[in-house]
DNA sequence: GCGACAG
DNA sequence: ATCTTGTCGC
């Protein structure tokens, strides 16, 4: 079993890895968004990613995974808990995308590597980090308006972005996974933001990963 | 020492 | 995270 400080160890390792410029293909057709769903009463999880054409948002391709979860929640370590069932859709993916959406931070993260820069250097693909909620570094004097912009900063390093998707919504928290910079992360969320506070791509994952569940839940009985 | 802490 | 209708406010 893989201890606390054995997983610290291996975020200090991968993270070295970690490349925070553009290195995107000329054009992005496919795009992907991850997202982990929790059963209410059980340990069962299911990893979900979605493909989505990256001019039309329509759905090109689904793969989930279901299996028992094998990490604990641990604030600062949560790519070890998320990162199997996630592997195990990718495995399943019928081709693979330009890009990647991740529920969760990037560089934004106490030690430099949340999920997005974990699943980034391990698939080998450009990643951006999107969090529904702060984790860490300070911003201030956000915007009201749809695209304001507030810099995360933590140790005078700018880590991250506070991006307001919609007027009058809670912000979202943006920051480099992998291959990418902020400043294009926090562009491509907006613009996958197209009606909602979240980006169609962590919406859409998020619903099949909560349908692959109730399947499997029913399977098993 | 205390508090804060992605999903 | 998990869950869910109605309700409040701009």
């Amino acid at each position: 079993m893989l201890t606390e400080d054995a997983a610290i160890a291996i975020q200090e390792e991968l993270r070295r890895q970690v490349i925070t410029t553009d290195e995107l293909p000329d054009t992005i057709k496919i795009i992907a968004g991850t997202d982990v769903e929790y059963d209410k009463d059980s340990n069962l999880i299911a990893g979900s990613i979605v493909l989505l054409d990256y001019t039309t948002l329509q759905v090109v391709a689904v793969a989930t995974h279901c299996m028992e979860v094998t990490f604990p929640y641990i604030p600062g370590l949560f790519s070890f808990r998320e990162m199997p069932p996630l592997l195990k859709a990718w495995e399943k993916l019928p081709l693979l995308p330009d890009l990647i959406v991740c529920d969760g931070q990037g560089l934004a993260h106490q030690r430099r590597f949340g999920m997005a820069c974990h699943f980034g250097v391990t698939v080998n693909k450009p990643v951006i980090g999107c969090g529904k909620t702060w984790l860490c570094g300070e911003y201030h004097d956000l915007g009201e308006e749809r695209g304001s912009i507030a810099p995360l900063i933590e140790s005078s390093e700018h880590i991250g972005n506070a991006l307001r998707t919609q007027t009058a919504t809670n912000p979202v928290f943006v920051s480099t996974g992998h291959k990418i910079s902020l400043a294009t992360a926090t562009d491509i969320v907006l613009k996958l933001c197209t009606q909602y506070r979240l980006p169609e791509t962590t919406r859409i994952s998020d619903h099949y990963g909560r349908l692959a569940l109730l399947e499997y839940k029913n399977l098993e009985k």
